[in-house]
DNA sequence: TTGAAAGCGCTACCAA
DNA sequence: TTGGTAGCGCTTTCAA
């Protein structure tokens, strides 16, 4: 005899919602869920509720609806301040739709990515937004088999059936030379990040852009790589400035260009009056520098809120088509740029 | 007739698996999960897995194992560089245990805090990580009955029964104080933060403490409160040297610092030859700025870590006693807070 | 509008 | 060691 167990110390199911409002686990289910129902079974329904202190459980539900109420978002770094920014715009849309925001941080790891791709089939995430550093051909067949919505933050192959937020920052770079040549300039410095990725090259060919459309030829001794970080920026400023006197800097980053900043004080240049600089992303450290730093903004909040919404209207409606979003980059100019004073 | 629906387009289950592999749902199970079993059999439903490409639905898996594999992170805002130093010392522990990471952005909104302990009885997560602005009798008691087990950074009253990382700033603001004292400084100033926290009244006190052990009296004229922005901190500067000539200044976060640091250098006081500068949180803003910020640390990052492992602990022996963990603050002494030059 | 019942995909019990 | 099967808690037909 299948006895109705009664479940003493259990935590409370539709069950015992049903039996304490006196009808069937059907209607509190449709209760719960606002379905059609008669006033006075609401009524029941939600004071046996708050009576026994019943809430769903996630797991259960999910199984059900296919549905879990959760949203992914994977990138390198947390640490990173354009990340970071992307995760702070990301996450009260997300909120504000009922989604809880669950992260990943890959570790500028290329496999994991492709793992956090294929991890969707367990299904316990509804839709995911991807910020890769590169997309391989492997990204591009597991974007086009993923098992949940995916948003793309970064270049995508043309024919890639998948909704992508995008900036190129060349064109970014170019205009932040036209500024330093309208202000004066005329000896400008590149120091660049690991040029081995597509943001990396595209700020190479901004910088030539920029140049060529100015009238001047690159000097390969005002170019320098370096990894991103202050000491990076510092070190990459001083090589620069043992074989040249540039007048201004161009740095891939604002943590490079406060480290060029920090160079440009020991050798007792001042900026902007001996030198400009110039950063990018535009992060808190470009406004709380000394002086201000003009940064070129890649928009990471703003393409953090496209791609959320993206994701949004994706999981409202699966068969609409992919969709592309451009961002342009945007010149912040602060005063580390101002133009030289005619002496 | 219950038909075998062969579910032609459906994604793979246990089900399509045991029919290919020739084997019983039990043995599919046992071997994904690494029961005991046959070595024959192991081979047979790894093929077949492979063949089908199955992947565990981790919705029903949850629903039988009463487990998520999912940890949630609560905080008041990720901007914040001390939670963000916490998701980042969190999130590799967590997921080196197999855990993924739910982030939770309260707003500082104690409403939202309690809402999310509530939520917990849903099961969406294994455990949760809370640091909350404020403890209330209502945090108190949700904690005790909380579905899941917690781990809570920050103050708990005593007896509370929950596993807490705890650090007071107090003894931490004491010793700034002393180390600026023994540097020669005799006019020390405030800008301290939100005062009706419970980090805030500790900031204060030790400011007391350290000025006491000093054998000094406190002047209100050298106290200011404000909000944690740069300008916030620039402005409670000015409100200071309008009316007083402090030769040193303590802020109660770094950004407040730099705000200060502005100031100075608008009044073209010399950081740290008229005026000593001392901020908080040893922020990557504290390594950037100019001068280089002494920073009293609260060691987020160790905090954030301690309390990724204590909720490991937990989760593995929920029966173990509470463990209340305590970090030291710690002075990171740079340039801003050099020794005064006896003239 | 309601209730009975099927079953989402999985694990774990029990008997063989 | 294996297979049959009950059932986790929920939603959603289907008939009444």
């Amino acid at each position: 005899m299948p006895a109705q167990r009664p479940r003493p110390g259990g935590r409370p199911t539709v069950r015992t919602v049903a039996e304490a409002a006196g009808v069937s686990v059907a209607s509190v289910s449709r209760v719960l869920n606002g379905l059609t129902t008669n006033e006075e079974t609401i009524r029941r329904v939600r004071e046996a509720v708050a009576k026994v202190g019943y809430v769903q459980d996630s797991a259960a539900r999910s199984l059900k609806t296919r549905q879990t109420g959760q949203v992914a978002f994977a990138m390198a770094d947390i640490g990173n301040a354009a990340y970071l920014a992307m995760v702070r715009a990301i996450q009260p849309i997300l909120r504000e739709a009922g989604y809880r925001l669950l992260l990943h941080s890959t570790d500028a790891d290329i496999a994991d990515e492709i793992e956090v791709l294929r991890s969707l089939n367990q299904r316990y995430v509804d839709g995911l937004i991807i910020c890769p550093l590169r997309v391989t051909e492997r990204h591009v067949e597991e974007l086009e088999q993923a098992a949940t919505p995916v948003v793309v933050i970064g270049q995508l192959p043309a024919g890639c059936p998948v909704d992508n937020v995008r900036i190129d920052s060349r064109p970014g770079v170019a205009r932040a030379i036209a500024h330093l040549v309208d202000g004066g300039r005329r000896q400008i410095a590149l120091i660049n990040g690991p040029v081995d990725t597509v943001p990396g090259r595209s700020r190479y060919l901004g910088y030539l852009d920029g140049l060529r459309a100015a009238g001047k030829e690159e000097r390969r001794e005002l170019v320098a790589f370096t990894d991103f970080s202050v000491e990076g920026g510092a070190k990459a400023a001083q090589e620069i400035l043992d074989v040249a006197e540039p007048d201004a800097i161009l740095a891939a980053n604002d943590i490079l260009a406060v480290g060029a900043l920090q160079t440009l004080r020991q050798r007792n240049l001042k900026v902007p009056d001996d030198v400009a600089v110039v950063g990018m992303d535009d992060t808190e450290l470009a406004a709380t520098a000394w002086p201000p730093l003009t940064s070129i903004s890649l928009r990471a909040y703003e393409r953090g809120q496209l791609a959320a919404r993206l994701l949004l209207k994706r999981l409202a409606d699966p068969d609409r088509a992919p969709e592309w979003v451009t961002v342009e980059p945007q010149l912040v100019v602060r005063a580390s740029s101002a133009a030289v004073t005619t002496p």
